[in-house]
DNA sequence: GCCGTATGGTCAAGCAACTTGACGATAAAT
DNA sequence: ATTTATCGTCAAGTTGCTTGACCATACGGC
């Protein structure tokens, strides 16, 4: 039956590039968690890494997190709440804008962010020791002209 | 203050790639997303997404399925309770085994997963063309030495 | 053949990471 | 001065999982 084979053929599994993202990005994942659960950092998880990484040095308004990290104001009231009581952020009142907070990390959360910052670069060193530096920076590469990066760089 | 500076060179981003993986994954869902939603398959999510392809041509044991994405099995029990209510997925008795059954795509569910590999595949000539054959069959490569496929592939 | 244990599926509850909607307070535009 | 937009907040709902408790069936040793 001709039908039945065309079908047979429509359905088989595509080695598809989504995939392929899908199951690199849920290794990283796992490193990472792994590697924040060795220093007794389990409360760093993957959505509160954004909002740490975003705060930054310099601190950051609420609203300005949202944008940055694509998500609504409403998520990142809740995950700088969680933040807060942690005791990895504080909101403080912003001077130019009564309306506003103004975001920052304290010293915990500066020293968390750190830490994830080495897991991370650890991490990379062994992927690019693994499949050598060359293809490496060609991967990097080709991810970064695939897509454009949100934070603009 | 040497202090001062020396962790805010510890907190300053990380272009890792972890985030460029994010990124990309994120870019290929939403397009993924667009292109389903035009066919009018708005319930073909990621999720099921795994679970449709997981089940494939010849029909799958649930317990495997688990397996297979790396899920528990009552994980799989929701997914495969909504996507035979959804009427993409049947389940049948296993005839080897009076415990087990086996979950098989309907008409309206092969229907969809041709569809799903139709906008997957455009995806990737897209993307393909415009960042070169080469550079993306490196890509390939890459991702793939980089994390093992957990379907064997 | 019988029995303890492992396996396959199911029911229930809970959690993380979001979402949409409604709302008061302040700022900015007209 | 009044409308309109923005900033943060409260409340509730959704998705995609998880862990825990169960029952039915299969299997391996006795």
């Amino acid at each position: 039956m001709i039908v039945k084979k065309l079908d047979e053929n429509a359905i088989a599994a595509v080695d598809h590039l989504g995939w392929r993202l899908w199951c690199a990005a849920r290794l990283w994942k796992s490193e990472f968690d792994a590697g924040m659960a060795e220093r007794g950092l389990t409360w760093f998880t993957e959505a509160r890494s954004g909002v740490m990484q975003t705060v930054g040095a310099g601190g950051s308004r609420q609203s300005d997190l949202g944008e940055r990290l694509g998500l609504t104001k409403q998520a990142v009231q809740q995950l700088v709440d969680d933040l807060v009581e942690i005791g990895a952020l504080l909101r403080k009142p912003d001077p130019k804008d009564a309306r506003a907070k103004r975001v920052v990390l304290t010293r915990k959360g500066a020293a968390a962010l750190a830490a994830a910052n080495e897991v991370k670069r650890a991490i990379e060193a062994q992927h690019r020791e693994r499949i050598g530096p060359k293809a490496f920076e060609a991967l990097i590469a080709a991810l970064r002209s695939l897509a454009p990066d949100p934070r603009g760089h």
